[in-house]
DNA sequence: ACATTGTTATATAATACTTATAACACTTCA
DNA sequence: TGAAGTGTTATAAGTATTATATAACAATGT
């Protein structure tokens, strides 16, 4: 379980935690169960502080992501609820893809090309529920 | 040119304002040369100070999204030199396509669904070079 | 018991964001 | 030429967010 700071990017430290921990179980580098570093030796390791890690494993637990006890290491959290309808996925990430669509757009960039860049990174990440069409 | 600040967003209010404005640039709500609202009555109209606006006017410029000359009300300026490359195109949004696609992971969502959700918002975006592949 | 680990509590500092006021410089137009 | 409109700069202060520093507490596993 690998994190880096980077100086160059504008977010918070406790946000860039937060949004690597969910691209390496994504990756599949971190899995259902697995444990991620203690904050002690997580801020150790960056150089940073204790509360810092723990606020972004907090974010983390408040989206689900982990499971966090006392005493225990925290845990990747088993995989949520689907969203059942595409409005209701639009909730969650619209805001999301409003500014990729809107920035996209102001680069020139067609529908096209915004969709491969995508796929560069959907890589292995794609559900189980590849297989045909299968019935829920 | 409307412009909302929601509560629930829990990004700063500067932030708000240059997404929006992008966006509707993106849906030809503002074209190239449009002017947008004077810092002073936009900040009226929101019921929030001077430099808010003007901060969100700022990052606009450096963005290379609108022009601002002394005297003169601010312009959406003309489109932006495109990326080359995909990677070129990769250094821009990466970030938002890394985080995207964690988060539409995360919510069980196949490569496939958040293919469709992104063209949700692509509605009319897409660049002029659609014809078929025109040399420049 | 003991070490490990998450949790809570306080306090402080640094940074980012917002507001408030005033004045200045350039543009437009009557 | 003058006045109004507009972006710009300057200064100050207030609020919220982020990060650090220390210490102690509570649950877990061994």
């Amino acid at each position: 379980m690998f994190i880096a700071i980077d100086d160059r990017d504008t977010r918070p430290i406790y946000q860039q935690i937060v949004s690597q921990v969910k691209e390496q179980i994504q990756r599949g580098e971190l899995q259902q169960g697995d444990e991620l570093l203690p904050v002690r030796e997580l801020a150790d390791s960056l150089g940073i502080n204790l509360h810092t890690v723990r606020n972004a494993y907090l974010k983390l637990r408040d989206q689900g992501v982990i499971n966090l006890r006392l005493g225990r290491r925290a845990r990747v959290a088993r995989p949520r609820h689907i969203p059942a309808t595409a409005t209701e996925a639009d909730m969650a990430l619209g805001g999301q893809l409003r500014e990729l669509a809107a920035d996209a757009f102001l680069l020139g960039l067609s529908a096209d090309e915004l969709h491969a860049l995508l796929d560069r990174h959907l890589g292995h990440g794609s559900p189980p529920e590849s297989d045909s069409k299968e019935k829920k």
